[in-house]
DNA sequence: GCCCAGGTGGGTA
DNA sequence: TACCCACATGGG
């Protein structure tokens, strides 16, 4: 095993910020909607979206799949893209309904790595909405890469990475290496995301020279934070 | 007015 | 494989 890269990083970004608690959503059906909404936009338009659909159908997966596509579409404006979203969102649900909307019956029913090439083959489901479902929604061991995450390498040097599946690899392969179990996996990979995403568009977020929050600051200068 | 935000899919060379 | 573009709102 080479010398780990992004432990390092990890615990600074820990102490420095403390834990995440993430995803931010009340049940995996929330998260599995979040992930899809979030695609290219900031959170705080997702909430927008996310209490207008909460207010027309408590989230229930029925009624949100028994909604016009115009009136989803509406309900989730905020968001951006609410034309392909509302389609996205109905794909997804349509093939959720398969396992009852359960979280724990989708996650029984798959081989593994068989539930990922199942959600990737789905339309509107990229790599990192699968894997933010894999892991924040089902609690598998799945590292998500992030446009966070990639200028995170790019400003730290931490290596060279071709593309996601590359990145997400090396990760999930440092902290499996380092934690023992697949709970103890998720639970970090879960963490180091948060981690990422909340550095990224918190703390660092101010064009300043050093970053002066985080025990990032000797190589944290960037555009847009790190 | 301009750039960016927790992407994805389709088209073209 | 590597680019390009559409998709769209809301905040700084």
């Amino acid at each position: 095993m080479p010398r780990p890269v992004f432990l390092p990083v990890y615990r600074r970004l820990l102490q420095a910020l403390g834990p995440s608690h993430w995803w931010p959503a009340e049940s995996p059906l929330e998260v599995m909607i979040g992930a899809i909404l979030t695609q290219n936009t900031s959170w705080k338009n997702v909430e927008r979206a996310l209490s207008a659909l909460r207010e027309a159908t408590d989230l229930v997966p029925e009624r949100i799949l028994s909604l016009d596509q115009d009136v989803l579409a509406a309900c989730i404006r905020s968001s951006g893209y609410y034309n392909q979203k509302a389609h996205r969102l109905s794909l997804f649900l349509r093939w959720f309904s398969q396992f009852d909307f359960d979280p724990k019956r989708l996650g029984r029913h798959h081989p593994v790595g068989g539930l990922r090439s199942e959600l990737l083959s789905l339309k509107g489901i990229g790599p990192e909405t699968a894997d933010s479902i894999l892991c924040y929604a089902l609690g598998l061991p799945y590292f998500v890469v992030d446009a966070y995450t990639f200028r995170l390498v790019d400003r730290l040097s931490l290596g060279a990475y071709p593309g996601y599946e590359h990145l997400r690899a090396a990760v999930e392969s440092e902290f499996r290496h380092e934690f023992s179990g697949d709970r103890l996996v998720t639970q970090h990979l879960n963490e180091f995301h948060a981690l990422i995403v909340r550095h990224g568009n918190t703390v660092c977020r101010k064009r300043s020279p050093s970053c002066g929050e985080c025990s990032l600051r000797s190589r944290c200068r960037s555009r847009n934070g790190l």
